[in-house]
DNA sequence: CGTTGACCTTACCATCATGGGAAGGTGCAT
DNA sequence: ATGCACCTTCCCATGATGGTAAGGTCAACG
């Protein structure tokens, strides 16, 4: 099979496939005469793997772990639980980043007429007017 | 004052400073007869302004928007509004998208032992074996 | 057989915001 | 005058992904 059906079968791009390859995430696929990639059975289940270990917002170097876990008939589920909770620890406090600065803004914006006029209390914040920092 | 102590002061680093000037965010910063970049009042106003803009998760561009905004007399407190609000409405959507990864592996996190034996429902469902997708 | 078009190859550049480091100049205190 | 802290510019790196260019491969169609 070619990338780019391989691409299409696991919703990894071609692009990302040959730099996955690259970065030693994968290994170096078979080729054939024409110097093609070619990608078998194995080779599309551990595409998918990483496919869904990145929708899950698992970074590479993270994946590369993951993926080492699942290759290794030694492992302890405790070692992936760990790495996904540090994962999870991750998420909640870009969560909560995020969130914070949606509340505020949300704030703001509510506090702003949002006419013709030039008061806002939006810029006034930003400027380090008095009344900020909801 | 110094770049060195004009960073200290509004908390964006010197690098970012300089990067600023060459990107035009703000403009290019008077010299000294040592060709050291000189700041005063309105300067570090400006850079509080920006180091408060990022804080809220505003892009680069955002923030060049806002600084025009903030500047023009004739500004109306609608378009602040509008930016704000669009920026908003992205901040939800990252953090619903963080919050269902969180979601779910949490939930694999809570099925999974985590003791010495391999079996994980979280390697399994990357693997993309039957009981995934929660 | 020859051309076309879809696919592949590598290599380089871009994104976005930020930091690191090198190589060298400035300025003040000892 | 030596040292140290600060400044300057320039280049490179990050993480994950995409774009493009220049060229090779292959199957189909006339």
């Amino acid at each position: 099979m070619q990338i780019g059906e391989a691409a299409q079968a696991t919703g990894v791009s071609a692009k990302m496939i040959r730099h996955y390859e690259a970065i030693g995430l994968i290994p170096a696929a078979d080729r054939r005469d024409s110097n093609y990639r070619d990608y078998g059975h194995r080779d599309l289940h551990r595409l998918g793997f990483i496919r869904r270990a990145r929708d899950l917002g698992f970074s590479i170097e993270q994946i590369r772990e993951l993926l080492k876990l699942w290759g290794d008939r030694e492992r302890e589920s405790a070692d992936v639980k760990a790495l996904t909770l540090g994962h999870v620890a991750a998420l909640e406090k870009k969560i909560a980043a995020l969130e914070e600065m949606r509340q505020t803004l949300s704030q703001l914006a509510e506090a702003c007429d949002g006419n013709h006029r030039p008061d806002c209390p939006i810029i006034a914040d930003l400027a380090g007017e008095h009344g900020r920092r909801y």
